[in-house]
RNA sequence: GGCGCGGUAGUUCAGUUGGUUAGAACGCCGGCCUGUCACGCCGGAGGUCGUGGGUUCAAGUCCCAUCCGCGUCGCCA
């Protein structure tokens, strides 16, 4: 422990001993709780962020002063380390208790009644703990999360720093830019009518330096998005680990994270086993096949089999002309109740209807759409090389809703069975090889799949053939990439496009053309017309890695003053009317009010 | 924006087919207690049942509308 004496301490409510007996201290911090035992006997314990400190009262006027006093309230006191009669080994400081001689309040709390008990304040409802977020922060089971958040930022610094990289920040006030997220707009007082945006993300910045001849980059980087949240989704703003390396290919990046992130998981996390380098490589096409997702969580070890030819023409009429697919979960145990409350589960979180049978423990299908299923028994258990006791869950549609909806079978079952889901790890894997274009689900043109910064693979010649129509379009791979850890999408990532021409092609390819390219992204076309390195970067999220590691469900318990899921923080009243003296100097007229 | 769940004391919750004065735990206030550590015991205060309308002899409970919170889908290059 480093020294934490101060001009109001010797020592802090964690450090005292038991050779410690003896010594004159003063210890300052928020009074915990006071317990009154007797008639001129109590004890009140002392917090400060180091841990708590028992004080013993053995005056009616010490006792008396304490009791006077609200809860929380910060104080100082000054008196000797003694023995305990009674020790508590439960706490650091159990053997030791410290007999005041003076009581100083440094600042009193005024009011007697709190919004919640600050060591119960994970119970209380959201709202609350966020409209007083400092006194839920002095709950050590709420601060330990903002702790490690700290601790696992300076380690990744760290760990930048010593593979050779760069901290660099970027702009926060920039230019709005075509790319997938709302942005936040904020008016430019000197140019009426023109707006700043804050970024969404480094990556025209990160690749400008790259141009600039910056060899390796990384940032810890806010970045914001007007999008609506999730749970592991923080509304407005997040932060990533950005990084980008010049000259360097997807292994040179895949080298990097798969160095730097298993020693910081297996330290700072729940569970102490980490995925070791290589990680699974897993290409996009083959994910969503086998697991229903681009995110797999390896720690659940079912998989998706494609049933269609098996069971389309069953006579179950919902299969017929659809995909079918299956999950095959062997050994299961679970009752009918359970199996319908999954089923429900699946359809709202997919959008699509599961359906399932079992075979039981004689060998006999039953349950669900077995009946359906009955002609072709020995079909369907040699091709799904079923055993008794074997449940399957099915799903139909168009090839991605029955994908989609056996995924959320997959990630339901496994956590249903703890026989196929071996929890206590961390699963990292690559997803790559992800499309370039896809046919947009509104316009039902050729799109870009994920963003126009990635390299297609095979370059100029590839677009040329597809614009050529020697190839189709879709079959055009992007050298992009995704880490994911647990079912948790960490990451995403390219090789970027760093030749203006192959960026005009690729843009031709959706209709647009070479001006769209420069109107869009002038900087960097710009930056590229004079000679740019080859270059690939990714930028894992900050708070989701924490999330993770935390053990958490709910990314407001790893941001120190999270908003809640509307955008609003309510501590801070944000976001707030302003004057109209304000608006006029933005030039902004407002047309349309909130009712308050 | 759609769907689901919720809103009752400072906090977390219970509240039956609509029916007496809306309860409990923790917290708060007062009293007792000389070794507590989730201290214990006794007593007390504390409620616009989210808001507005409706049905009814009677509404926390039923109906309609609306606001708020959380989850989920859309959305998130």
């Amino acid at each position: 422990m480093d020294n934490c004496k101060t001009a109001y301490r010797s020592h802090n409510c964690g450090e005292l001993r038991i050779e410690n007996v003896g010594q004159s201290v003063t210890l300052a911090g928020f009074l915990e709780n006071f317990r009154e035992v007797g008639a001129g006997l109590g004890f009140a314990i002392l917090r400060d962020f180091y841990g708590t400190t028992q004080v013993v009262c053995e005056t009616e006027e010490m006792v008396k002063a304490f009791k006077a006093l609200n809860k929380e309230s910060a104080v100082q006191v000054t008196g000797t380390v003694r023995e305990r009669d009674s020790k508590n080994p439960k706490l650091p400081t159990g053997d030791i208790e410290v007999v005041p001689a003076a009581l100083t309040v440094l600042g009193k709390c005024r009011h007697n009644e709190l919004p919640f008990q600050v060591s119960r304040s994970r119970e209380a409802d959201e709202a609350i703990r966020l409209k007083h977020r400092y006194l839920d922060l002095r709950n050590p089971d709420v601060k330990k999360n903002i702790i490690l958040r700290s601790q696992v930022v300076a380690a990744l610094r760290s760990a930048m720093i010593d593979h050779g990289f760069m901290e660099i920040t970027t702009p926060i006030l920039t230019a709005s830019s075509p790319e997938g997220a709302r942005d936040y707009l904020v008016p430019s007082r000197k140019h009426p009518g023109k707006f700043y945006a804050l970024p969404q993300a480094p990556q025209q910045f990160k690749q400008l330096l790259m141009a600039s001849g910056f060899d390796k980059y990384f940032q810890i980087a806010p970045c914001f998005r007007d999008e609506d949240a999730r749970g592991d989704r923080s509304p407005g703003e997040f932060y990533q680990l950005d990084m980008e390396m010049a000259f360097a290919s997807q292994e040179d990046v895949f080298a990097v994270l798969e160095d730097v992130l298993p020693p910081i998981f297996a330290k700072y996390g729940a569970y102490d086993t980490a995925s070791q380098p290589p990680f699974l490589r897993i290409p996009y096409l083959e994910a969503m096949e086998k697991y229903g997702t681009d995110k797999p969580d390896l720690r659940i070890d079912l998989t998706v089999t494609d049933a269609t030819e098996l069971l389309a023409d069953c006579g179950f009429e919902p299969f017929a002309g659809n995909v079918v697919k299956a999950v095959v979960v062997s050994g299961f145990e679970g009752t009918r109740k359970q199996i319908d409350k999954l089923c429900a589960d699946a359809e709202v979180q997919s959008g699509s209807k599961a359906y399932w049978f079992r075979l039981d423990e004689n060998g006999e299908l039953v349950g669900g759409i077995s009946k359906f299923v009955q002609e072709k028994k020995d079909a369907v258990i040699a091709a799904l090389g079923l055993k008794p006791n074997t449940f399957v869950g099915l799903s139909a549609g168009t090839k991605g809703a029955a994908q989609k909806t056996a995924g959320v079978l997959v990630k339901m079952l496994g956590a249903f069975c703890p026989n196929h889901f071996k929890k206590e790890q961390y699963a990292f894997c690559w997803i790559v090889d992800f499309p370039m274009y896809e046919i947009g689900e509104e316009s039902g043109a050729l799109e870009f799949c994920h963003n126009p910064f990635s390299m297609p693979s095979g370059g100029l010649e590839v677009l040329d053939k597809a614009a050529k129509g020697e190839i189709d379009p879709l079959s055009i791979t992007a050298d992009q990439y995704d880490l994911v850890c647990n079912g948790v999408e960490l990451s995403s990532g390219a090789v970027r496009n760093h030749d203006p021409e192959i960026m005009v092609e690729a843009f031709k390819l959706v209709g647009l053309g070479e001006e769209d390219v420069k109107s869009k992204f002038p900087a960097m076309y710009n930056a590229f017309t004079y000679g740019a390195p080859p270059h690939a970067g990714i930028a894992p999220g900050v708070d989701r890695m924490v999330m993770l590691l935390a053990g958490e469900d709910s990314i407001r318990e790893i941001i120190p003053f999270p908003m809640n899921k509307n955008a609003q923080d309510l501590m801070m009243d944000a976001p707030s009317f302003v004057t109209q003296a304000q608006l006029d100097e933005l030039h902004i007229a407002v047309t349309a009010t909130e009712e308050e």
